[in-house]
DNA sequence: CTAGGGTTAG
């Protein structure tokens, strides 16, 4: 209904001259500002303005529409200052952040108003007063005045918290982190004390706030006690336990909601998908987004953006795509999240255009889509196009942050524009106030590493403000790899050892430089410390989505039911590659010799296995896009080049840090990776 | 016929 039908409408339903009892009533339902304004002309023409029910209602009216000024105005121009009136207007300032407009509202309320139409003696606030101060805040983010405000409300006010202001208050004071807890106590002593502790808003705000100052043990507490099944409490349990790691805890119970037949909502099934994506369960969170829908619960524009990063983990571009239709359907394009995950998802999907198109038709856009957008860049090597949006960010007037910078820095890293790369560390610093933190070091480290500028790179972690961690030593030896440089190599491993004593891929890769250089006593050494350490290389693992079904591929494992079509297929991919002049390399040392022994096969890295079932599987020219646990090999590098030139395929590997696209015969990284 | 609350999120 446009608005001036709706006007027509609701002026039939205020029945000229305004009734001072209607008009309320009308405001209350009242669905656009112009609307309002025309409701407020009328009451002033016909004199019923002044009405304290009619100014109230005016009041709230504007504020719901967020006209403060027209607010402002109702209640200065009204003739009695009620309580409704002050706490609307201190409500206000609360939730828009003004802490001390609300505080100083408050304090000219009970010291009377004698300015200009003021209307004379002190008011005191009320429980729904000091309740819509500590809401507002709480809805603000000011968490400690939403606190303050309850406490004050007991205090001074001699009111007793009441089961709003005891749920606000604890919703407040999770946003405040673990060393909130003793305030989070004493909250629940309120609810104990005002005998509320087992209404089913406070138990849901109980378990919230426990969840999020980090006590999964009182968050089962509280949760047994309550005895009944609310929705609301068993989603906060859900998100409770999630967030405080327990996920098999957090499946487990969850199945038993369905299980006993807890009517779970959207919230629920949005919840649990999270807690798999977030922990880093992706093919669970695929398969509980399509229980979800089975089970008749529709995605909403929260559940979207939680469960794309599981597609694109998984490379699922089917599945990605299905939810990018269902989001076209659902008119969601509007919602800057959903975008942003969808720009994400096709970067990391291979499909850097389509994420481009996605963020060009976005109606507005947020520091994240910007981040999602350049990040997707550097992920493909493209540093042009990320350091060209990175200029259009600014004229656009959106302030990077920390992430926009690291997503800059990496490009240039990656593809080698050292210079550019100096100077936006410079500009990251100097224009913007933002000091680089270790992902940005560990940019720079990479790109002087890629330059050559080894010992540069050495002297930038020597100097840098904070102890250096294991990833800017493992830049500098990923660098030491590509230079051969074996003495900084040393050096880069005996930190990265102390660091990370368990992380067997940094054995791995010094022990392949040493290779590399036919130092073989070097090679042994690694080998045995590995081994008196318990060290297993990381099985290789890869994900190829095949007509709409995610294949994972283990090293070593032959378990895939077409193990025996891809050994075939490798067979024949080797002859033809050794018949062109491939040498493997060296990074095979590291196999175990046993699983050598027993069949060629088992040494074979995942990301060949995937390949050859993707080769076998699909139509002749069929690119085929593998997704990768590990950083990729020289060894898999080379083939995967030379296997791009003979079958005709464009190959894309996403390994840990980039994706490396191969058409015929060539790397998109340049073979620097 | 006027004022207040809880759970999911890049």
């Amino acid at each position: 209904m446009s608005h001036s039908n709706a006007l027509a409408h609701f002026l039939r339903h205020v029945s000229f001259p305004p009734d001072p009892h209607l008009l309320p009533t009308a405001l209350k339902s009242c669905p656009a500002l112009p609307l309002a304004r025309a409701l407020h002309a009328a009451a002033v023409a016909s004199g019923v303005a002044g009405d304290p029910f009619v100014a109230s209602s005016l009041l709230h009216t504007y504020l719901r529409f967020g006209a403060a000024a027209d607010a402002r105005a109702v209640f200065d121009g009204a003739p009695q200052k009620t309580v409704v009136g002050w706490s609307a207007l201190a409500a206000a300032h609360a939730s828009r952040g003004d802490a001390d407009g609300a505080w100083r509202l408050l304090e000219k309320m009970r010291r009377g108003n004698n300015g200009p139409g003021g209307g004379g003696g002190g008011v005191e606030p009320n429980v729904i007063t000091w309740n819509g101060l500590v809401s507002g805040f709480n809805r603000s983010g000011r968490a400690r005045d939403a606190v303050v405000a309850l406490a004050r409300m007991h205090g001074e006010g001699l009111l007793r918290p009441d089961v709003t202001g005891v749920s606000c208050a604890l919703s407040a004071t999770g946003d405040l982190g673990t060393e909130a807890i003793a305030v989070g106590e004493q909250l629940h002593g309120y609810a104990v004390k005002a005998g509320c502790r087992l209404d089913a808003c406070v138990v849901t705000a109980l378990i919230d706030m426990y969840g999020k100052c980090g006590r999964a043990d009182e968050i089962v507490r509280v949760f047994d006690e309550s005895c009944h099944m609310d929705v609301a409490s068993c989603n906060a349990l859900i998100a409770g336990l999630s967030r405080n790691a327990q996920v098999s805890e957090t499946l487990r119970l969850f199945r038993e909601f369905v299980a006993q037949g807890v009517e779970l909502n959207v919230v629920s099934w949005t919840s649990i998908v999270a807690c798999c994506v977030q922990n880093g369960k992706d093919l669970e969170a695929v398969e509980l987004f399509r229980e979800m829908q089975a089970q008749g619960i529709e995605p909403n524009t929260v559940t979207i953006p939680c469960v794309l990063p599981a597609f694109a983990n998984v490379a699922a571009l089917m599945h990605g795509r299905s939810a990018h239709c269902f989001v076209v359907r659902k008119g969601f394009l509007l919602d800057v999240y959903v975008c942003s995950a969808l720009v994400d998802m096709y970067a990391k999907c291979g499909r850097i255009r389509n994420a481009r198109t996605i963020f060009d038709a976005m109606p507005s856009r947020n520091v994240v889509s910007w981040n999602a957008m350049i990040g997707g860049y550097a992920m493909h090597g493209e540093a042009k196009n990320a350091v060209r949006l990175f200029d259009s960010m600014l004229m656009c007037k959106q302030k990077p942050d920390m992430v926009t910078f690291t997503c800059v820095l990496a490009a240039c890293s990656q593809a080698g524009l050292t210079e550019e790369g100096h100077r936006y560390f410079k500009e990251m610093q100097h224009d913007h106030g933002i000091s680089p933190r270790m992902e940005h070091y560990a940019c720079m480290v990479t790109l002087l590493g890629r330059a050559g500028k080894l010992d540069e790179a050495y002297n930038l972690i020597t100097e840098m403000p904070f102890e250096p961690d294991g990833c800017i030593w493992g830049s500098l030896l990923g660098s030491c790899r590509v230079h051969g440089n074996v003495d900084l190599a040393d050096v880069a491993a005996e930190n990265l050892f102390r660091l990370e004593p368990g992380n067997a891929g940094n054995y791995v890769l010094l022990s392949n430089i040493y290779a590399s250089k036919k130092m073989w006593d070097g090679v042994n050494r690694v080998r045995a410390t590995m081994k008196d350490m318990g060290l297993k290389k990381e099985k290789g693992c890869s994900w190829i989505e095949i007509k709409n079904k995610v294949h994972m591929l283990l090293a070593g494992d032959d378990s895939h039911p077409m193990m025996t079509a891809i050994t075939e297929k490798l067979k024949q991919l080797n002859i033809e590659m050794r018949r062109l002049g491939f040498a493997p390399s060296t990074d095979f040392v590291l196999h175990d010799v046993e699983e050598q022994e027993k069949d060629d096969i088992l040494a074979v890295h995942s990301e060949k296995l995937a390949v050859a079932l993707g080769l076998i599987s699909t139509s002749p020219g069929t690119p085929l896009r593998v997704i990768k646990n590990l950083r990729i090999c020289d060894d898999c590098h080379e083939a995967m080049k030379f296997i791009s030139g003979f079958e005709g395929r464009e190959i894309s590997v996403r390994d840990t840090n980039r994706f490396h696209h191969f058409r015929d015969g060539k790397c998109s990284c340049g073979d620097y990776w």
